[in-house]
DNA sequence: CTGGATTTTCAGTATATACTGAAAATCCAA
DNA sequence: TTGGATTTTCAGTATATACTGAAAATCCAG
């Protein structure tokens, strides 16, 4: 760690303890961020030589980071061993990052108020949480159904909307067809 | 908790869980659910009785749900007793969640990564690390910059935006003068 | 096959976090 | 003021999670 320079340590560390408040662990989260910021793919021996935690932990670390589809498997001619890096284009990284989070915890969320929703109310309570709940479920679904939306989209347009955020509409004067539209599509989803 | 309707429970616990993922422990996650469901503010003593955790554990709970603003706090007449309820509006959910965190957890990564970009590289392995990081932060200024715009919008269009999702760009044929206009804002941020 | 290099597993231990109960502090009606 | 109702604090304990080292499994060049 000592080795790294100034800047570099900074940052392994800062993504060491964000980590912890993402259900990802601090070895985690400095691992990672090395690989990040390393031009080449490392092995494991040299992510226990510069961040100093067990064999084993690196190695548990590696694998949930493959699992989550953040860091990748690489091999270099005449050397048996793994080396590992990330993707180069941040954008993927978010993509992934997102699309793991939501299979892991909203699309769980979804089903369990999908089924939780179509159950028989037994009292007048139990009915006005379900239709708590489906309110809940419809705003997800709605948030889910644009980030489907979103996850298709090459960068660059991608990069173009949110550039453009709230512009959006001011750009176009057109508000009333605007309205009619998306109406339109209320219709069809609800 | 057995008191309550079962697909109550469920929500309950269902939260509870998703809560761990999210730097939220349990405790927090259930007292979370139980009132976002409840038509009727609570107040500590009901949370203990139904969720069976203890006084102190419920207080700390709801402390932490007030400090993040997804609780508030209420009075009821001739009643000295605290009740709390949720904010009714889903979507005033959301937008505190979102603000919570990036004011916890984005910003401080965005002043780091300009602290550390705006250091002199040492070396060129230094150099090189810096360019990736100076990536990461124009990615995350850019989506926190969106961020903001979205916040100020009320919820209608909103949800209209998010409901025409990629649909925006299809809906006019304009490809070139839009192409134009994000270029113009990009020379402004940047 | 064999043996060295490498990764993986796992039982045990350490550390961090959640949780508790009791005691202290606060608050307000009388 | 005083005293009961209520909330808050905090030291100690329990629980969950991270981490380790050593041993087992895998892998492949010779």
């Amino acid at each position: 760690m000592n080795n790294l320079p100034a800047t570099v340590q900074t940052f392994v560390l800062h993504f060491g303890e964000m980590g912890s408040r993402w259900g990802i662990n601090r070895t985690v989260g400095q691992i990672y961020a090395l690989l990040y910021l390393s031009d080449k793919p490392l092995n494991a021996d040299e992510l226990v030589e510069t961040l100093r935690f067990s064999r084993s932990n690196v190695a548990s670390g590696l694998k949930e980071l493959v699992s989550m589809n953040l860091v990748m498997l690489k091999h270099m001619p005449a050397d048996r061993k793994d080396y590992y890096h990330t993707h180069d284009d941040v954008w993927d990284i978010v993509r992934n990052l997102v699309e793991v989070r939501r299979r892991r915890e909203v699309d769980p969320t979804l089903s369990m108020l999908e089924a939780v929703i179509a159950e028989q109310p037994h009292s007048e309570q139990e009915k006005q949480a379900q239709a708590k709940m489906n309110e809940m479920h419809g705003l997800i679904k709605m948030l889910t159904d644009w980030h489907s939306d979103m996850q298709k989209m090459e960068t660059e347009r991608l990069v173009n909307i949110l550039k453009m955020g709230a512009k959006i509409y001011d750009l176009f004067q057109f508000r009333g067809k605007l309205k009619l539209k998306s109406q339109q599509m209320t219709e069809e989803t609800s």
